[in-house]
This record gives C-alpha cells, structure tokens and sequence, in this order.
DNA sequence: TTGGAGTCAATAGG
DNA sequence: CCTATTGACTCCAA
C-alpha cells in the first residue's frame, strides 16, 4: 500500500461496475502532463482511463478513422490536437489498436481520449476549424514572408547551418543517419529470431558481426520484432472475434487477409518462406520452430487437442443508449455516457478457421518456452530433448 | 540487466 | 500534402 497510486486491475470479467466516486488521488503527480489539452481544466483523463470500462479498441479506431476521412482530417492535426501523439504513432494505433484487456494504463489513454473526442460530434468541427485555421496561416506565410504567432514551434534564428551540400558521409557526431536494414539483412534476423526469439547476448553479438551491424541495432531489432509480432497476434484475436456483423452503415470491410503479394500469406507474420527446403516438408499448415540446420533439435510438440479455446473475452453489452448528438452538451459529469457508444455489433459469429493465429501461437512458443525454462532454473539451455 | 510497452521521428510510398 | 513502416529511445517492472 505504500506508493502505487492507481490499484484498478483485473478487468477480465464483466462483473459489476465499479463506479467508484473517486476514492481521492492525491498523489498523482507525473512529471509534467505530456500534452496540456488547449482549454481543458479540470479531470485528468488518467482518472477517466482508471475507472473506464472495458472499451472496444476496435470499434473506437474503426470510428475515428471514419470520421477522420469523411472529414478530411490527417493524422497528424488529429494526433497532435486530440492524443498528443506524433502522426506516426496514431497510424499505428489506428491500425492496429490492441485489445483492452492486453493495455497498460498508459496505453488506453489515447483510446479514451478517442472515445471522449468521437463522443461530441462538436469536436470534428472544431477539428475541422483548426484545420483551417492551419492553412490559413501556412498560405499567409507563402504569401508574405512574415511569421505570425503560432503556438507550434519557433523560429530559431541565428542558427548557423553549414554543411547541407551532399548528404552523402558525414561522420560527424550531429545526425546520426537513421539505421535502414538491407532486406537480407531483415531475412536473416527474422530466419535467426526463429530459431531463437531471445538470443543470448553471445549470440547477437555474433549476429551483429555476421551481418556487420551494431550490436545495439541487433538488440533494438529483436525487442521491436517481438513486439511487432506479439501485437499482430492480438490484432487477430480480436478480429477472430468480432469480425462478421452484417448491417454496419458502410463497413469498410475487415477482411485480415489480402491476397496479393508474392510471398505474402494471408498471415502478417512474414511468410518466410525460406525456412530452408526442409526434405518432405510440407506438413500442416505451417510449422515455425524450423530447427533444421545444426543440433537435431526437434521441437516438435503434439498437436493439441486445439488450442485453449481463446477465453470468451466478449463483454460487449453495449446498451445502445441512443445518444441524441447535441443533447445538452453536459462535459465533465457522467463519464458513463461518455462510454457508451450509438455503435453496436453483437454479432459473434466465430470463424471456424482460424489459421495463421495457430502459426503464430507457434512462433510464440518459443519465447514462452525460453522464458519458462527461464524462470524455472537460470541455465543455458544446451539441448532439449522431449 | 533483460524484456515489454509506448512513442518518437526519419523516411519510404502515394 | 498524407499515411505506413520501423530503428531507437524512455520508462518501468521483475
């Protein structure tokens, strides 16, 4: 009990609502609120993401994404306006938002503020204004060469910038170049990310050397793959399951799979297809742990019966509170309406098949049986043997 | 220290 | 312009 400010866990069921008027929260002080909501004063949203309800991260991005095209707004006014984020960021999370329950508390903020913005209908508008407002200002700085008051950044003046010529070498210690990994490169960090999700730093440092990089580009990669690939697993978890629903007003087809690529499968997770002409080797869908070369190591689990059935996450229970847009623009008081969305598909028809999530799962289990083996006894693990 | 989550920001495509 | 991708960084927890 001592320091930890927000308690508020273990969303999984339904249960009832928690409803809590604020047990007090004093002690919520994060050095400098990261983005000071132009006019807003009053309850942080942290309280909000505290005490919300389990949101449909899918609905949500889905909606604002909508609204964002229909309205010709960008990412960016939209990220930087409303989440406080860079438009990078907001495509990310509007392409592939995680579920609810897999979010950090940090990581639902943007998804309530996004609930709490899709709520008033007033706020595209006001979007669009400032949208205006941006252009207006860019055209009049085109026109004249005067810069006006925008609170956006400042003009630093007096800056001597030399060099600007070539950018070609410039090993100096001011820019670093941005690392781009050669396609070969990527082949062969994914082809050794499948034989060891987490390598041992013996191994990346050979890995570096192998293909000539840093060995911190070698870290950084792995910790992005994995968590690149941990994040499109649950993307299609909750595709899986909510997919369908017939009547949507213009539902922009949530297909998972597109076709088209060359070694594309309907699966994000790279169709590597080069796991090595394994001899007589196309068995099952797919099969990921290729330990072919060196240790006859064979990872080969039996077959599940299936899989542990995927919990029912289902909360839904969207009661459609007809939302009348306009109605009493009351802010600030009852964060439930707030929650609750004009939007909803009940339908829960199941996909019998669910492909590639198996492949992935399978990957996975590599770095769950790294981790438990981890866990259980700190030990290199020299060989296996089932 | 290691690994995960969330982001930033450069940059490749459109 | 706008969006998508992705290496690197920051924070945090175990």
């Amino acid at each position: 009990m001592s320091s930890g400010g927000e308690s508020m866990k273990s969303l999984g069921e339904p249960a009832a609502q928690p409803a809590a008027p604020e047990p007090s929260e004093p002690s919520e002080s994060q050095p400098g609120t990261p983005l000071p909501p132009p006019g807003h004063s009053g309850l942080g949203i942290q309280e909000m993401v505290a005490m919300s309800p389990e949101l449909d991260t899918y609905v949500i991005t889905k909606k604002v994404k909508e609204v964002l095209t229909d309205n010709n707004l960008g990412q960016r006014l939209f990220g930087e306006t409303i989440l406080g984020l860079t438009q990078g960021s907001v495509s990310d999370l509007l392409a592939r938002p995680k579920p609810w329950h897999k979010l950090s508390l940090k990581g639902r903020e943007p998804f309530v503020r996004m609930q709490l913005w899709l709520s008033d209908p007033h706020n595209v508008e006001k979007l669009m204004d400032m949208k205006r407002m941006e252009k207006k200002a860019y055209m009049k700085r085109r026109h004249s060469s005067v810069s006006d008051s925008q609170p956006g950044d400042s003009n630093l003046a007096g800056l001597d910038y030399s060099q600007g010529a070539s950018p070609q070498h410039q090993q100096h210690h001011l820019k670093k170049p941005r690392v781009v990994l050669a396609p070969e490169e990527k082949e062969a960090l994914k082809r050794a990310y499948q034989q060891k999700p987490y390598p041992s730093p013996k191994t990346i440092e050979e890995l570096a050397s192998q293909l000539n990089l840093k060995t911190s580009t070698v870290i950084n990669w792995f910790h992005n793959y994995r968590s690149r690939i941990r994040r499109e697993l649950f993307i299609e978890e909750i595709q899986a399951g909510n997919q369908a629903a017939g009547g949507e007003s213009g539902s922009p087809s949530a297909q998972g799979c597109k076709a088209g690529g060359e070694g594309d499968s309907c699966d994000g997770t790279e169709s590597d297809g080069t796991v090595e002409g394994r001899p007589g080797g196309s068995l099952g869908p797919e099969e990921y742990g290729g330990a072919s070369e060196g240790e006859g190591a064979d990872p080969r689990e039996e077959g599940g019966p299936e899989t542990p059935a995927r919990s029912p996450t289902s909360q839904d229970a969207t009661t459609s509170t007809s939302s009348a847009p306009g109605t009493s623009g009351h802010k600030g008081g009852a964060i439930q309406s707030v929650f609750s969305f004009p939007d909803a598909a009940p339908a829960t028809a199941r996909n019998p098949r669910d492909s590639s999530l198996r492949k992935k799962k399978a990957a996975n289990l590599n770095n769950i049986i790294h981790r438990l083996e981890k866990a259980a006894s700190r030990e290199e693990p020299s060989e296996w043997e089932f």
